[in-house]
DNA sequence: TTTTATAAGTGTGAAATCAACACTTATAAT
DNA sequence: ATTATAAGTGTTGATTTCACACTTATAAAA
């Protein structure tokens, strides 16, 4: 005989999506006008409900293909929120998911629906329930993500400079780092390949361009390592 | 005019708890005989269902009360899991959460009531539904806790020596550390006061009794530290 | 009371890593 | 040919890590 949990509470669960860009000077985050009531017109992080038949991962998934038009991109579950009023309308909780995305890469048409901005994060508006603590989250999460584990892949173009990896951790870290101290430490990983080519755009000289070396930078994010910058 | 979501799909929510404790060897986890169908008599984890009026933590506190009588414990959130076919019988997602514990320190009634049983992590049985992976998953997550603040508060005697606390970091990163290496490098943090006392049981010579320095140790937990051994 | 057995307690030196720091070079524009 | 600009590059001292073995306090046994 089965039990069927009969008498148990059900409830309304949502996804929230931090999604982070980074556009070679600051590390933004999309954000939406949330078109609906409660907070309707307001600054929120972009989100859906959780259907009966999909896990909180694809229903993430789903929000992101929904604002970005961007498919199988690697979601990281942050944590659950569940502060009995911290939605007005209705008890709901909501599990909170980061991604990193290359800030071009996607589809401006959706993005007009919603209203989306990118936003600094050291310039955020006011969002939504609980949103800024979901986001403030999510960066401490990603700040500590850099010390165990390359980073870069997903926000920068395939091809970039030592300059243009430099400024992205000193804007996850927010921090200036040492520019020989840095070239040192990440050539150390061996995770990058160094072109021949040279990017002319920023000087005189030129800087060269480098990509990851896609398997040995996987192979770093599984097995981790101890990185401080 | 408040919109109120009505279309939305309702779930059942759960926590799962996992409890770790140590007892001068192994280091372990708090397990019961699963009362009721689906899986009834397999070895599961304490959960319980989340009620529309309590958030998450309050949900996991009153499973942790109901198993061990206590009380005002810490716990961790630490992931949602959420396939669809996780239980059975009905679509559930489950939070999981994790404490740490005196093996000592809890009522031996509301145990046998649920057939409890410390398990030694490293002989584990199997677990229903996804258990298996939350537990693997708090693992890592505890050794990964050790690295970043100080351990062994919640889990040692209020009085221990040097080598229980030692024996407690091999157990929790599961490798044989050196022993004057352990001691210097604990003994940098701080967090210790050694008495005047020692525990005369485990050696003809004695071995000096510390305690933590609850204040540092507070203060190290949220400020973190870098602790590699 | 002396001897013995046992775990506790303690320090050093070599190797690796970290952190601070400034000059040279390649190139396009003038 | 000169100049202006950002790119590129190494060294040193300080700190941290890691491997490693003998002495000491004490209770029990002789």
């Amino acid at each position: 005989m089965l039990h069927n949990y009969q008498k148990e509470d059900k409830l309304i669960v949502a996804v929230d999506c931090i999604i982070f860009g980074f556009d070679t000077e600051n590390l933004k985050v999309l954000l939406i006008k949330r078109g609906f009531e409660p907070k309707k017109g307001n600054w929120s992080l972009m989100g859906g409900f959780l259907k009966k038949d999909e896990t909180l991962n694809e229903a993430a998934q789903r929000v992101l293909i929904k604002l970005t038009g961007l498919n199988n991109i690697y979601m990281e579950q942050l944590e659950a929120y569940s502060e009995v009023d911290r939605d007005p309308v209705e008890r709901t909780i909501s599990v909170a998911y980061s991604t990193l995305i290359n800030i071009q890469n996607h589809e401006k048409e959706p993005q007009q629906q919603y209203s989306a901005k990118w936003f600094a994060v050291d310039d955020l508006p006011k969002l939504v329930f609980d949103h800024n603590s979901m986001l403030k989250r999510a960066m401490r999460r990603l700040r500590h993500k850099t010390t165990i584990q390359p980073i870069g892949l997903e926000l920068l173009p395939e091809k970039f400079t030592m300059l243009q990896l430099q400024k992205l951790y000193e804007a996850i870290l927010n921090k200036k780092l040492d520019k020989r101290n840095f070239v040192n430490k990440i050539n150390s990983l061996k995770i990058l390949i160094k072109l021949s080519e040279k990017d002319k755009r920023s000087s005189r000289k030129g800087s060269f361009l480098y990509q990851f070396d896609q398997k040995v930078y996987q192979e770093k994010v599984t097995s981790g390592f101890d990185f401080r910058l």
